[in-house]
DNA sequence: ATAACATTGTTAATAAAATAACAATACTTA
DNA sequence: TAAGTATTGTTATTTTATTAACAATGTTAT
């Protein structure tokens, strides 16, 4: 299938997560106009992502939630689970490893990392954390893809440097020091201070 | 000032913060394409973002650090400090705590909330955390506008609910539940595992 | 003094994303 | 059965965001 855009890969995931609350909520079937709503877009936009991965519905009784579950999964997921690292097992990074806890998905968190010692060899909601002396060799041999990046942001850059160097393919940056990696490493960055600046904006604008 | 785009508002904040840091190192001018090259931008999307802010820099000197962040200041700032309050201070709210702390900055946080009786009438990063349902008491009190929620997903929707209820002017929501509030209240949504299993497709695609 | 250069500011062009419009059609109701 | 309705799928349009192009002009080098 073409590259799909940016913004509906986005979506492709929050679709996922609402049909799946759906299907355990025991409905089979879903019109765009309910998705749209669950998520406040438009139901145009649903049918247009529709069209991207060629998921089609039924007319008069939309799309079935089983069907276009799975049509994501082969979208998004890799054939096998996509395993992660979480360098920097602090609140922030604590807080991620909850959330793949108990999850079945096709991500894994394999690792943790940090330099602090009390932390390494402890296990934080499943998953061991490791000193970061040992990314190269920890992430090699378990075949990890994807860095996840929490810790200060002072230590960002040369975390970063690492992580490319140590053959990582993506990396989620949230941190708020901008990172630059070769053009063969996927990189976004998640700047929550300029999230909130931005809220604040649009808040004195509302007056 | 017209109202500024989405994506300029959020490279304002950015900007400001990479000005600040070349301030500190004693730096006094910036051309365009500094900036762009630190924050992976191009020199023309810095140069188009200060025309929209009426920002101008001096030919073959570039721009007055201090002044341009002075003018990003006065479109991103209210007069007084806003006020914040954290909703949920689990491990994410406590990094979101940490992030404010010792940070001189327009921005505070003035108060946390939780439900945990171990948690309340606590003190983090110099926060103190009060009980959720002294929420609208507290907000209206300290005349608190904006609201973060770092709450489990499954209490996102009627933590959202009081938030406006209560007079909360926006509201950034890192749970993955999406939320519907009213129009004049703005609204944020930070989905973490959306960003992940995107930064995952583009590293599938890309083999 | 003059030419070459580097940089800003702005307009023009392009690309990406969202929305609108509407044809097609199966279902429902009269 | 015929008319009306609700919903999908798709093309067209609009809006938003980014990039390209280039004129203007102060600075540096010769």
């Amino acid at each position: 299938m073409k590259k799909l855009p940016d913004k509906t890969v986005e979506r492709l995931s929050q679709y996922r997560r609402c049909l799946t609350y759906s299907l355990s909520k025991g409905q089979q079937h879903i019109y765009s106009h309910e998705i749209a709503r669950i998520l406040n877009i438009t139901p145009v936009q649903v049918r247009r992502d529709m069209m991207l991965i060629s998921n089609t519905g039924t007319l008069r009784k939309g799309y079935d939630i089983h069907e276009l579950i799975n049509k994501i999964g082969t979208i998004l997921d890799c054939s096998e689970p996509l395993k992660i690292a979480i360098v920097g097992v602090g609140n922030l990074g604590r807080s991620l490893l909850g959330y793949f806890a108990n999850r079945r998905s096709q991500l894994k968190v394999e690792a943790g990392f940090d330099i602090n010692p009390d932390k390494i060899n402890k296990v934080y909601a499943g998953v061991r954390c490791y000193h970061f002396n040992d990314f190269e060799e920890i992430i090699q041999k378990e075949n990890i893809k994807l860095g996840i990046i929490t810790v200060p942001a002072e230590y960002a850059k040369e975390v970063a440097d690492k992580l490319v160097m140590s053959g990582i393919k993506g990396i989620l940056n949230y941190t708020s020091t901008p990172l630059h990696v070769p053009d063969h490493v996927f990189l976004e960055q998640h700047d929550m201070i300029s999230s909130i600046e931005k809220v604040a904006y649009f808040i004195k604008e509302g007056n």
